[in-house]
RNA sequence: GGCCCCUUAGUCUAGUGGUCAGGACGCAUGGUUCUCAGCCAUGAAUCAGGGGUUCGACUCCCCUAGGGGCUACCA
C-alpha cells in the first residue's frame, strides 16, 4: 500500500509570471526578463504566468499585444496560464480586472487605509512646481488626507472628480528581501499617499500589479531593476490588504550602446528584428540567458534543456549589462554550427524559399525531417555532374555541407550560395576589376571552360586535377586560374572551396559562366 | 532637489582577505589553405579614484566620481 503525503499543492508551487504592457515591440530586455522568469519556473517544476498589463488606456494596442504573444512563441518560451490559454486565476489581462481592483480598493477604504482625493491635476502641478523651487522632496501634501467619508462620499456624488490615495503610515518602514540585491528598506518617511485608482477608474500600476499578483498567487517576482524603488509601496499594498508578500527577484537592466537604458532608438532591440535576421531562437535564448546570468567560469553555451537545468536566481548579476551584437553573432554561429546537417538544410531552404532562390515546385517534405536524413546526399552529382531526377534536395545537402562553417546568420545564405540557385546572382563589382580585367585573363578561362567540358566523370577529384594540370601546362600558379574562375562562376572573391563548386555548379553551368566571364573579361 | 541601486580589460563575466586576477566576444600576429569562414597557436588589454581596517586587500568600511532607477491620475 502506498500512502501519499497530500499537501496543498497551490500552497508550495512556484509561480512567476511575465506581465508586459502591450504598448510596444517585445524588446530583448522583456525578453531576458520573460526568459529568466521562463527558465525559474521550468526549473522548478513551476508555472509560468503571462499576464498583459494594459492599464494604460492610451498606450495600449492590440498590435503590441499580437507582437509580444508572437515574440515569446518565436522565442520558443511558453506559458502555461494567459489570456489565449486561460488558467484558475483569470482573467489575465487587466482591463478584463476591474472588479478585482474595486474590491480591494473597498476594502482599502473601508479599512481606512486608502481616501479620496479630489485634488486637481493642476493644484497637484503647483505643490510641485513650488516643491522643487524650494528643494522640497517632492510629494502630495495629504491636503485629502483628513476629508471625512461622508464628505468624501458628498464629493463623490455631486460627480466631483476623484482618485484613490494610499494612507501612507506615518512611522515605520517597508522592507524585503531581494534574491538578487539583498536586504531592502525604505522608511515610510520617504514615501507619500501614491495614487491607487486612477480618475478614470483604473488602477495605477503599483496596486494592480499587487492585487493581480497576489490574486495569482505568484509567489516569486521576477522583473526588471526598475521596479526595485516601488516594491516598498507594492509592500506596503501586501501587507494593508492581508496578502503574503511574495519573493522577489530584481534583474539588471540591459544598457544600449551609449550605456544608457535600451531602447528603440538604439536599433535592433526588437526580438522581431532578430527573428527577420533568421537568428536562431536558442541562440537568442542562449545570449540572453548570459545577459545577468552566468554559470561558472567556463561554460556559456548553453541548450535550452542544459540552461532550464543550471539556471539560478542567485548567480544573477547585479550589474547592468550592454547588448553586445557581436557576441550575438558568435553564439549564434556555435548554435548553428551544433545543427545536424538535416538541420541546417531545413534552415537554409527556407531563407532561400523566402528569398526566392528556390522555385515555387521545388518539393521538400518538411513536415518529416527524418525524409531529409534519407536523401543519399552524393548519389545525385555523380556522372556528368548534371543533376539527376530532379534530386535537388541532395544537391542543397552536399551544397550546405560545402559552406561549412562560413555561414554565421542564416540571412546570409543567399549571399554565399545564391549562384547555385540563379543566374542572375550578385556581382561584385570590385571582384571583376581585380581578377577578370587581366589581359591574360580571358584565355585562361576559355581553356579552362574546354578541359572541363571535356570531363566525362565530374567529381571533385578529377576537377581539381583538370585544374591543376592546365596550371602547369600553362606555366602558372594554379591560383591564376582559381581566383577568375572563382569570380567567374560565384560573382565573388568569398566561396567554399572552389572545386566542390564546380561540381555542384554542374558542368554545364560551369563551362557557360567561365565561357560568358571570359567575354566580359575581354571587353 | 530627495531617496535608492550599480562599478573587474572595449563588451559579457569568474572571483568573496594571500591567485602570475581565470574564461568568452571583439582586436592583433602567426600557422593550415585556392579565397573567406573555421580550426590551432600566440599576444595586447582590467580590479573607477581616494582614504581607512589588516601582517596582507579586487574582496570589508567610509568618502568622491561616473552610470542608472524611482520620486506621474506611465508601466
Amino acid at each position: 500500500m502506498i500512502t501519499i503525503m497530500t499537501t496543498d499543492s497551490s500552497k508550495n508551487t512556484i509561480r512567476v509570471r511575465f506581465a508586459p504592457s502591450p504598448t510596444g515591440h517585445l524588446h530583448v530586455g522583456g525578453a531576458r526578463t520573460a526568459l529568466y522568469n521562463w527558465l525559474y519556473a521550468r526549473k522548478t517544476g513551476g508555472v509560468f504566468v503571462l499576464r498583459i498589463e494594459d492599464t494604460d488606456a492610451q498606450r495600449s494596442t492590440r498590435e503590441s499585444y499580437e507582437g509580444i504573444l508572437r515574440g515569446m512563441r518565436w522565442l520558443g518560451l511558453d506559458w502555461d496560464e494567459g489570456p489565449d490559454v486561460g488558467g484558475d486565476y483569470g482573467p489575465y489581462i487587466q482591463s478584463a480586472r476591474g472588479v478585482l481592483y474595486h474590491t480591494d480598493a473597498a476594502r482599502l477604504i473601508e479599512d481606512g487605509k486608502a481616501y479620496h482625493c479630489f485634488c486637481t491635476p493642476e493644484r497637484l502641478e503647483e505643490l510641485r512646481l513650488e516643491q522643487k523651487e524650494k528643494r522640497l522632496p517632492i510629494k502630495y501634501d495629504g491636503l485629502c488626507r483628513g476629508l471625512s467619508v461622508e464628505e468624501a462620499d458628498e464629493k463623490i456624488k455631486a460627480g466631483d472628480p476623484h482618485i484613490l490615495r494610499f494612507r501612507m503610515p506615518e512611522e515605520g518602514e517597508a522592507r524585503f528581501r531581494d534574491i538578487v540585491r539583498g536586504d531592502f528598506k525604505t522608511a515610510n518617511t520617504e514615501l507619500d499617499d501614491f495614487v491607487l485608482i486612477k480618475s478614470d477608474g483604473l488602477p495605477t500600476y503599483n496596486f494592480a500589479v499587487v492585487v493581480d499578483d497576489a490574486r495569482m498567487k505568484i509567489s516569486h517576482v521576477i522583473r526588471g531593476d526598475d521596479h526595485i524603488s516601488n516594491t516598498p509601496r507594492q509592500v506596503h499594498i501586501y501587507l494593508a490588504l492581508g496578502y503574503k508578500v511574495p519573493k522577489f527577484a530584481h534583474l539588471p537592466m540591459i544598457l544600449g550602446g551609449d550605456r544608457a537604458r535600451l531602447s528603440k532608438r538604439h536599433g535592433a532591440v526588437s526580438i522581431d528584428w532578430y527573428a527577420d535576421q533568421q537568428y536562431l531562437p536558442d541562440a537568442m535564448v542562449n545570449y540572453l540567458a548570459l545577459l545577468g546570468w552566468s554559470f561558472d567560469d567556463k561554460q556559456e553555451l548553453f541548450s535550452r534543456k542544459a540552461l532550464t537545468d543550471k539556471f539560478s536566481l542567485k548567480k544573477v548579476s547585479k550589474n547592468p549589462a550592454m547588448f553586445d551584437n557581436d557576441k550575438m553573432e558568435y553564439i549564434n554561429a556555435e548554435h548553428f554550427k551544433k545543427l545536424t546537417p538535416a538541420q541546417k538544410v531545413m534552415h537554409v531552404y527556407h531563407v532561400l524559399k523566402d528569398e526566392g532562390y528556390i522555385p515555387g515546385d521545388f518539393h521538400v517534405d518538411l513536415e518529416n525531417p527524418v525524409d531529409l536524413k534519407l536523401v543519399p546526399g552524393t548519389e545525385p552529382l555523380t556522372g556528368n555532374g548534371e543533376k539527376s531526377g530532379g534530386d535537388e534536395l541532395g544537391r542543397l545537402f552536399l551544397i550546405v555541407s560545402a559552406l561549412g562553417n562560413r555561414l554565421k546568420l542564416l540571412k546570409d545564405a543567399p549571399g554565399h550560395i545564391g549562384y547555385f540557385f540563379k543566374d542572375d546572382y550578385e556581382v561584385d563589382d570590385n571582384a571583376v576589376e581585380t581578377h577578370l580585367t587581366r589581359r591574360e585573363v580571358p584565355e585562361r578561362l576559355e581553356k579552362l571552360a574546354d578541359k572541363l567540358a571535356g570531363l566525362n566523370y565530374f567529381d571533385r577529384e578529377r576537377v581539381e586535377e583538370v585544374v591543376r594540370a592546365l596550371a602547369d601546362e600553362m606555366e602558372i600558379e594554379a591560383g591564376e586560374l582559381i581566383h577568375p574562375g572563382r569570380v567567374a562562376l560565384t560573382g565573388g572573391t568569398v566561396s567554399p572551396d572552389i572545386f566542390q563548386v564546380i561540381v555542384l555548379l554542374g558542368k554545364g553551368k560551369t563551362v557557360e559562366r567561365l565561357r560568358k566571364a571570359a567575354g566580359i573579361a575581354k571587353q
